[in-house]
DNA sequence: GTCTATATACCGATAGAC
DNA sequence: GTCTATCGGTATATAGAC
């Protein structure tokens, strides 16, 4: 019940996710997320006992945003097949902020490497976001939107891939439109 | 010109490039790398000086099979639509070896902590990449086989996307087709 | 809650014997 | 070409003072 203790969490885990989207788990240290917030290292280790308790706890973060988001999303927009376009805003928006990649993008590439708690945060970020997107295309399928001969589960998997992907060439081919560029090239071929 | 020292090169970097399509270039270490190929850590160094000499000559070697690969998709295949279908199996033949990534998308992911000369050699894989399948989906348009209002560039950013980030996903939720699944339904969405 | 100091392990890289 | 031994640096994590 400390405001000032909850407010330093907070910043460890907000360097910390800047970290990760940048670098991956393995290329960040307790020491880069100390100098990022102004503190020491055993002071990181006070609020988060270990490393893998660190990005657990931020992954679940993470999701329960995306989670909001998804919901705010439901709620602002009727049309399924703008739904669809506001979700590649989201990457599309991450991606923006200096190349940003989504941090479960990142985990999910470095899966062997990881503590078995992030792996299983990881997975339930992907879950989420592959079952609000089998909806959203089913959705859009009945409304005539999205074309109908193919199964709604391979569209999500296919669009949630092209996005994460989307940030991944980026950066490797320093060039290209990014998940905004490659979500509405999906969404276009998708179209009825 | 000593066989046997050309021998443990190739070992070297054979297990150097298992190990980071498993866990990425900060993900192992010259020991790791010595303890797979049966030697001793400073005869890794003896082979390559630095592990940024050893990942860059390995992204090369990766980049020039893979153009090999494609110079045979072209003489083998006369249909533009065979030859993007070939082109999937390459990376759902990869994934399907023990959920390896493709070692330009790993290290593509953690560019921000690449050495400059490893940055350099992924950015020309995924050119490559990128070169091949613009002219590809062009010859698919010209022979109607893919649908021509969209741009071939922008498919063949939106495709190399998906393929990676379809390993990306499918690792980070332990679930999916994979490439191979989501190569299939991008394909049949492109389709005239 | 933050700090200094430290334990223990591993990292990339080098020296020099064989 | 491979080895043992080792350097200097950094990693995660802990002990204990303030």
């Amino acid at each position: 019940m400390n405001g000032a203790a909850a407010g330093t969490a907070e910043r460890v885990m907000d360097a910390a996710e800047a970290l990760i989207q940048q670098r991956g788990y393995g290329g960040f240290s307790y020491d880069d997320v100390a100098q990022a917030v102004g503190i020491r290292k055993p002071s990181v280790h006070h609020h988060f006992r270990t490393k893998a308790e660190l990005v657990t706890e931020l992954a679940h973060r993470y999701t329960q945003r995306f989670e909001s988001a998804l919901v705010a999303i439901d709620i602002a927009r009727s049309q399924p097949l703008a739904r669809l376009r506001a979700y590649v805003r989201l990457f599309s928006r991450t991606y923006a902020n200096d190349g940003r990649l989504c941090v479960c993008g990142m985990l999910g590439a470095e899966a062997d490497a990881l503590p078995a708690g992030v792996a299983d945060a990881v997975e339930a970020f992907f879950r989420l976001n592959l079952t609000w997107l089998a909806a959203a295309f089913r959705d859009a399928q009945n409304a005539r939107q999205v074309r109908a001969d193919l199964r709604a589960g391979a569209l999500a998997e296919a669009l949630l891939a092209a996005l994460e992907g989307a940030m991944v060439v980026g950066r490797g081919a320093r060039t290209g439109g990014g998940p905004a560029a490659v979500g509405k090239t999906f969404l276009a071929s998708v179209g009825a």
